[in-house]
DNA sequence: GTTTGCATGTGCAAAAATTCACAATGCCCC
DNA sequence: GGGGCATTGTGAATTTTTGCACATGCAAAC
């Protein structure tokens, strides 16, 4: 096992790919795999899989494979996903509402605990999973006492950044940003943006390409 | 300008990315930009605009600087986002809703023509947008008479594949893929799988190692 | 018209990421 | 219990991407 060395980025995110057909390995009762069939359903090359799980330790068997349930409990427990976590959303609009409710997050185990709007006609009312909409007046003090660890930001882009920055100041690490804003955080805070009409864009870039 | 030189994935991301602070600057009224500048607002490096700019052209004056405006339409061009895209939505849940509703996609003209789910009880429902939820059985007839372009399917994962499978055959050769598999397509067709719990997990590891 | 200043565009070097290719090694079968 | 097979783990080669550093060229000032 490499210890020192960097990992790269695309690494992390790959791992997290291969998560998703080993998971319906998982169920359909699949129990051992190749570095090669798993590489070909998450379209990458095999020495890729491979290097990218030697970052972390040898989980393979020579000969043999990867028993689909340890490898599986193994990228958990590295990207960390094995342990819960508390989120809080803020700002309820279609896409936040689509996100708490989202079972593909549900399902990973990533809990919602509090949902902040401004929007005097949302405060009170409630989300389909339970969640009552709060006051973004009240983020400081549902931080704290929630010990939520991550924000994720679904408000149009001209608040974000604000947004992100109280979240930051009542204690929390981790920011979510769907905004099409790249937020900014200071050392130590690590914020993932995901704007994805940037995806749209890609394609529409190959589309006018080919042919 | 280069011209055979492969043109690296991530700088037609970045692309992308850039229009986001001109646009804000298109509206602040500010007229020139340097590299610089809109590097910093990316956190990007400089020489790394000019670069990805000169992939395409020269659209910079020396000693000067970009013209916010000229800049945009230029990358828009190249993105091919200063065309009509005809879309439609397999899959009609929350956050196939969110996408069809969201004004960050409305606003860059990615206009959805077509709504389609499998739930008898959504068919025939319309959005707030106006768009009547279609039956997916209608699926071939509706993508050749409206002359559907893009597919968007907010599917469940295990259906993910087969809807995709489905809309090729129909002539669509661009999808966009929110639901957690990796969706395969032949060749001369484009496939952009936006997983984003896979960024929740990034994030996840990011934090686990800060502290 | 000439000079000065400044930001672009770009060749080249450095760094990073990917892929190859093979030695290492555990399992299965005889 | 030993040999062969299959697949891992990894050093080295290759490819790709990024960043530096400076020559280039435009504009504005004088």
């Amino acid at each position: 096992m490499k210890k020192c060395s960097k990992i790269p980025d695309a690494a992390i995110e790959r791992l997290a790919l291969y998560t998703r057909p080993l998971e319906a390995f998982m169920e359909s009762g699949i129990p051992v795999i190749s570095s090669e069939k798993l590489a070909g359903f998450c379209c990458v090359n095999p020495a890729q899989v491979r290097k990218d799980l030697a970052y972390f330790g040898e989980f393979g068997v020579r000969g043999v494979g990867y028993d689909v349930g340890d490898l599986l409990r193994e990228i958990r427990k590295i990207l960390a996903t094995d342990r819960e976590w508390t989120l809080c959303i803020v700002g309820v609009g279609h896409l936040g509402k689509a996100i708490v409710e989202n079972e593909n997050f549900g399902k990973r185990g990533y809990t919602f605990v509090a949902a902040f709007d401004n929007d005097p006609n949302k405060i009170g009312s409630i989300l389909p999973s339970g969640l009552v909409i709060e006051p973004v007046s009240g983020l400081e003090q549902r931080v704290r006492e929630l010990r939520i660890q991550i924000g994720v930001i679904t408000t149009p882009p001209d608040s974000a950044q604000r947004v992100a920055d109280q979240l930051m100041d009542f204690g929390l690490r981790g920011i979510l940003n769907f905004s099409p804003t790249q937020v900014k955080v200071p050392e130590g805070c690590i914020v993932e943006n995901v704007d994805f009409a940037v995806r749209f864009e890609n394609l529409a870039y190959y589309l006018s390409k080919v042919r």
